[in-house]
RNA sequence: CGGAGUGUGGCUCAGUCUGGUAGAGCACUGCGUUCGGGACGCAGGGGUCGCAGGUUCAAAUCCUGCCACUCCGACCA
């Protein structure tokens, strides 16, 4: 992308609603426009990032066997009166009618209607497990939208849905999932760290948070430190397996939130080992049986000829709150640092002195090469000064900046910055486009 | 929903107390000089001062009502 026909609006100052640093970069950096409390449009950087984000997730799904649908925005009420929560739910669900007066809903998440469509067509236990997923917008109205879209009533989430013929298919479930999620929020780079929570209005017996250690964080947090440092179990686990020991393994350290949180369990830990933080909650898990598919009538028939209602899980992740927790986590003076993963762009170009013969020719050499290569490259060849060049890139930080200049072709080098370590080097241009290109394959 | 605060050009803010022709910096446009970490000069464009009503010869400024946004709390897959 040649930055002079991107629709990049920077800013200098951060606007003055803004508090925390996440919401107050993201603004700086052009991704994302406030037009009410807690309704964001996405601009062209911040939709890049939402993307990898969204692609990560998808990807991590379906390695544990999830199965993508795309369910609807707009639910019924009447869905809602089955499972009994549409007058539970309260002010937070966006209440709207339809030309025929009809009670309609904007959806908070997606419990009935799921187990609507599993109702339609499973009937036998032959056909589970099931694990049902989808990314979709939703919307909870919120009494206090805050944080720019770490707590947005417009939200991007992954929602998933187990189904399980019985409560040891319904823990297997509930494990792919819990691993799935250490691999997910790893690949981001972020330690996500899981934590018992309490279950809430969804119900339920078996439930985890994962939590992102930031200062910034809306909920304090206690664990052990061993978990933070743990290492997320990687692709190649026996998804089909008894997954239960890797779970074990992090589930025996102490973990939770204010609400769940023991102090005497705590204390027993000893003192170098406590962890006590603040955090921000990027997933959640939860193992509810029957909750939906009683009241529902999803009923499957099982082996023995009864039909049994289903046993449900579901599992969220905050795909566009993840955005700001990955910046709370990772930011410096200059702007955001992130990681590789989930850069809008892999590469940006800065052309020192545009419109000098030499140095456009480096950079459109150097352009096409790296997107040859299918690299995500920013060129920026605005007229802008140096400096200023710098600071943009820097703001919306993108990893490897390669800096062409009259200075460094005179002496038949260009530069290549890192944005999180700083580190510089120079070399020819044709070694270093080998060096960036070869970084996508590894 | 309780408490606190803020609305003045795209952004950051001054001006409001004490009413008298709307300001600064950044950004933007043109010309010129510059050019390796947010340049400089000259000349420009852009604002129903959140909205509505009231007081007054005169309202960004005083009064009343409303709206929006932010923060703290409560709340919260």
């Amino acid at each position: 992308m040649r930055l002079s026909r991107y629709f990049l609006p920077v800013l200098k100052e951060a606007p003055s609603d803004a508090q925390i640093v996440s919401h107050q970069l993201m603004l700086r950096a052009g991704m994302i426009r406030q037009e009410a409390a807690g309704i964001y449009a996405w601009l062209p950087l911040g939709l890049r990032v939402l993307k990898k984000v969204e692609q990560i997730v998808r990807e991590e799904m379906d390695r544990a066997g999830a199965i993508e649908l795309l369910m609807p925005t707009i639910q019924l009420a009447e869905l809602w009166r089955e499972s009994g929560r549409y007058e539970a739910y309260g002010d937070e669900m966006l209440r709207i009618k339809d030309r025929h007066k009809r009670d309609l809903l904007y959806g908070p998440t997606a419990e009935e209607v799921v187990t609507d469509i599993f109702r339609a067509y499973v009937k036998s236990y032959k056909d589970l497990p099931k694990n049902l997923y989808n990314i979709q917008w939703k919307f909870r109205d919120e009494r206090r939208p805050r944080f720019g879209v770490m707590r947005g009533r417009e939200f991007l989430m992954k929602d998933a849905y187990s189904f399980d013929v019985d409560d040891a298919g319904a823990r297997r479930s509930y494990n792919r999932m819990f691993v799935a999620y250490l691999n997910l929020f790893s690949r981001m780079g972020l330690k996500a760290v899981p934590m018992r929570a309490d279950t809430g209005p969804i119900g339920g017996d078996l439930s985890h948070e994962f939590i992102v250690l930031a200062d910034t964080g809306e909920s304090a947090v206690f664990c052990h430190k061993d978990l933070v440092e743990m290492a997320a179990p990687g692709p190649d686990v026996a998804w089909d397996g008894d997954l239960q020991p890797l779970v074990n393994q992090r589930t025996a350290l102490y973990a939770a939130t204010e609400e769940m949180h023991d102090e005497a369990a705590f204390a027993a830990i000893p003192e170098s080992d406590r962890l006590s933080a603040r955090g921000i909650e990027v997933g959640h898990i939860f193992s509810f049986g029957t909750k939906y598919s009683e009241p529902m009538k999803a009923l499957v028939t099982g082996p023995d000829g009864k039909d049994v209602p289903v046993q449900m899980g579901s599992y969220g992740v905050g795909v566009s709150r993840l955005l700001g927790a990955i910046i709370e986590a990772s930011h410096d003076e200059g702007g955001i640092i992130w990681p590789e993963a989930v850069a809008p762009f892999d590469v940006g170009i800065i052309n020192m002195r545009q419109g000098d013969a030499a140095c456009d020719e480096a950079c459109e050499t150097a352009y096409k090469a790296l997107k040859a290569a299918g690299r995500d490259v920013l060129y920026d060849d605005t007229d802008a000064r140096g400096g200023a060049k710098f600071a943009t890139m820097d703001l919306i930080g993108v990893p490897w900046q390669l800096v062409i200049g009259p200075k460094g072709l005179a002496e038949g080098v260009v530069e290549v910055k890192n944005r999180k370590t700083g580190e510089r080097h120079s070399a020819s241009l044709d070694s270093v486009l080998s060096q960036l290109t070869a970084k996508v394959a590894a």
